[in-house]
DNA sequence: GTCTATATGCGGATAGAC
DNA sequence: GTCTATCCGCATATAGAC
């Protein structure tokens, strides 16, 4: 891997370990085993390198959220998948984790990949939610969007009540009460 | 006010907005009008001091959501009037945002706190829906300790949603989905 | 491109005067 | 109790040699 490489995805490793404000120069460079010079060669200094970091890892999300959303199966499954799809919990967000940096909200460049990434899932799951609905599958009282919402909630903050309690268990009951608050009428009957 | 409850309250201010990682304790003898000395006079250093700050604001946040959860009206309208409480949404939770910090969750003794406050609204409001199931107005198939999660979990994502985009509306629309999962249905109907 | 040297200031804390 | 002085090392970056 070409040193650029390293650095990068030496960053991206400590910015979800550590956060932005958590994250140094020297941590990385050790990581990534270059010398000061190399990092600032490639990149102006943290924030650049950063950013090309959360940048890389956001695309990353979106495409693995991608890999479970467009999968087969009733729009109801495909949220199951979403759901339940594997998940390092107590490592928390990459993407998600983001949000509770000062210095990373603080910066209009550093916050759009974050906000872009997070918007598109939710706009996804919106999409999926409104299929469900002309399928009869959720009721036609539910708001896709705001649904959309609840469910990247629900997994937003079931990394925060699994991580304060220092075990998965929380994020999968969250997960377990949200799909049960979705599941699926029979067909053909009505609320 | 004393010093030490100077020191505290800075403590507590900085901790919300920048989390621990991100305080110094430079900004807070700053924030606090004192002095080096008087900070390890009365506290043995940084991590004291936060332990101190952080038993407060989970305290007093206890006790804000008691507030609610005791008030009137039927389990329902408890879960509404919990989750559309005035919230300063954009500044986050100021017990969650721990949860990324990694200098806390690597102490037992900071992250205990954390833990201990939001395993204590998930059980309240555990038992409120199991309240609610007796009245038959949520669903006998509903778990209380699962939808609790997802409660919490809706709330603390929701924080997160609205952080990234900068606006407090994903937090609402989070809220309005998850109360529209859980509206009662009209009394003795079922499922 | 990568390395080592060097720089300024902050993080976190101790010592001892007042 | 509070203040100032002082400490060591890290954070972040620049300079210039190889």
């Amino acid at each position: 891997m070409s040193t650029p490489e390293r650095l990068i995805e030496s960053t991206r490793e400590l910015l979800w370990e550590r956060g932005y404000v958590g994250t140094s120069p020297k941590a990385i460079l050790e990581r990534a085993g270059a010398g000061q010079g190399s990092m600032y060669h490639h990149f102006k200094g943290k924030p650049d390198l950063a950013l090309a970091a959360i940048r890389r890892t956001a695309e990353e999300l979106r495409a693995t959220a991608a890999g479970v959303l467009d999968g087969p199966g009733t729009p109801y499954e495909r949220i199951e998948a979403y759901l339940r799809r594997e998940r390092d919990v107590l490592r928390g967000c990459p993407v998600g984790r983001l949000t509770m940096d000062p210095d990373v909200i603080a910066s209009a460049e550093l916050r759009e990949p974050v906000d872009e990434t997070l918007d598109w899932i939710r706009e996804r799951l919106a999409g999926i939610v409104e299929e469900g609905k002309e399928q009869g599958q959720f009721g036609a009282e539910l708001d896709g969007e705001e649904i959309a919402a609840t469910i990247l909630a629900t997994v937003q903050g079931g990394y925060v009540l699994a991580r304060a309690s220092g075990s998965p268990g929380a994020f999968d009951a969250g997960v377990r009460g949200l799909l049960s608050l979705l599941s699926p009428r029979s067909p053909m009957s009505s609320r």
